[in-house]
RNA sequence: GCGAGAUUAGCUCAGUUGGUUAGAGCGUCCGGUUGUGGUCCGGAAGGUCAUGGGUUCAAGCCCCAUAUCUCGCC
């Protein structure tokens, strides 16, 4: 259940109940695809401040399969991570995996990244497997198209995404009959950068009544500014008691717009790429390519002002030696340090949103 | 001392029977990456082809000398 607390000039600031605890918004959600973040702990993770986890419904089917995550005693157990947990469909491997795959009305058929097996997914299985791992919010499976689509592969995206919709909602009413505590399930706005059909997509979930609204299809190849108009379009017509989730987004800066505009929760694998990339955040908002010869003597400490205890300690010279030597410690700590400052970046705008309220 | 082999980008090396502007990997520098098929992708800079002669319309490539290095034999 979620519970706004406050509209301010910095965003919206509430409160999500799970049975897996509280979450306090907005906020940010780590990306663990196949149910573990590269080369940091569940425990590091946590100690960066991290609410909640994200997995994929994609990934965890094919490997290890969701009966085994179920008689393992669901994904929470599997993974031992004792909060809240939200399953992506696998929709955006729609996108992500196009050209290994093919949409049809009923859903899509993939091939397995691994090997190559055929495996279809739709409204159906993607409620059913995240039903099975059990996380604590799951996603209604959408149909994302490049958000630069022509505007008629656009229409139909949002067609599929509003009937499967549809489907996934009587589904999730299926699989939660005798649940205890069935998972939150989020329908997801879909319309390239076309505000009629944004509209359209918008109205008519908001008519099938979700326990939250994503914004899909976005960071996908568009500008910056593309985004926020679209953002802008959309955030007025949800409802103001219901979490609004922006799909895709985690660069600080558009982490701040965004929250501005009333969104309340975000997830990106971005800050994990660049890091793994040698790509570093910094705290005062700058960054560095820590690979660069410039870094070779630089004895001093990666980050002085970092939530991750690691790079106060850690000097900028032994990073970048890490890195050049492709040691696993450097992914680690460069990995600990860009997820410390996005998650920073979220508690300062609550912290912000606090004062004023 | 004798013999064989080597010498091309910062490093390790390709380079066809001699034929436009000499290539690659790594390294350097600059970009990129957004609901994870990503130790990834794109671009740039960088060379008197050891030195000096010669043959040829044309030499990194063929010939001679010199230097340096490696290996082997006295």
């Amino acid at each position: 259940m979620f519970t706004l607390t406050g509209t301010t000039s910095p965003g919206r600031r509430g409160v999500l109940s799970t049975p897996h605890g509280e979450i306090q918004t907005p906020f940010f959600m780590p990306v663990g695809t196949a149910g573990a973040m590269r080369g940091i702990t569940h425990e590091d993770l946590l100690s960066l401040g991290a609410q909640i986890l994200l997995c994929n419904t994609y990934h965890m089917h094919l490997q290890p399969g969701e009966e085994i995550v179920r008689e393992a005693g669901g994904l929470h157990e599997f993974i031992h991570w004792s909060k809240p947990i939200l399953t992506d469909s696998g929709g955006y491997q729609v996108f992500s995996l196009r050209g290994s795959n093919s949409i049809e009305d009923h859903g899509v058929h993939f091939r397995s990244h691994i090997n190559g097996d055929p495996l279809f997914l739709g409204p159906e299985s993607a409620i059913r497997i995240q039903h099975a791992l059990g996380a604590d919010i799951i996603m209604c499976f959408d149909h994302c198209p490049p958000s630069t689509a022509a505007r008629a592969e656009i229409e139909q995206a949002v067609d599929r995404t509003l009937r499967w919709a549809q489907e996934c909602k009587t589904w999730h009413r299926e699989y939660s009959t005798g649940k205890e505590n069935p998972p939150m399930l989020f329908g997801i706005v879909q319309g390239g950068l076309e505000p009629d059909l944004r509209k359209k997509c918008a109205e008519e979930l908001i008519a099938m009544d979700f326990d939250g609204y994503a914004i899909g299809g976005l960071a996908v190849g568009e500008s910056p500014q593309e985004m926020y108009d679209v953002v802008d379009a959309v955030c007025p017509l949800l409802p103001e008691e219901k979490l609004r989730y922006l799909m895709g987004v985690g660069v600080a800066d558009q982490l701040k717009k965004c929250v501005a505009k009333g969104v309340d929760m975000f997830d990106c694998v971005l800050p994990m790429r660049l890091a793994r990339h040698g790509h570093i955040l910094l705290a005062d908002g700058t960054d560095i390519r820590i690979r660069n010869t410039e870094y070779k003597s630089a004895h001093i400490p990666i980050d002085p002002l970092s939530p991750s205890a690691l790079s106060r300690t850690h000097t900028r010279s032994y990073l970048h030696h890490l890195v050049r030597a492709n040691e696993r410690l450097g992914e680690t700590i460069a990995c600990m340090q860009n997820m410390g400052i996005t998650l920073q970046t979220m508690q300062r705008m609550r912290a912000a949103m606090d004062e004023e309220i």
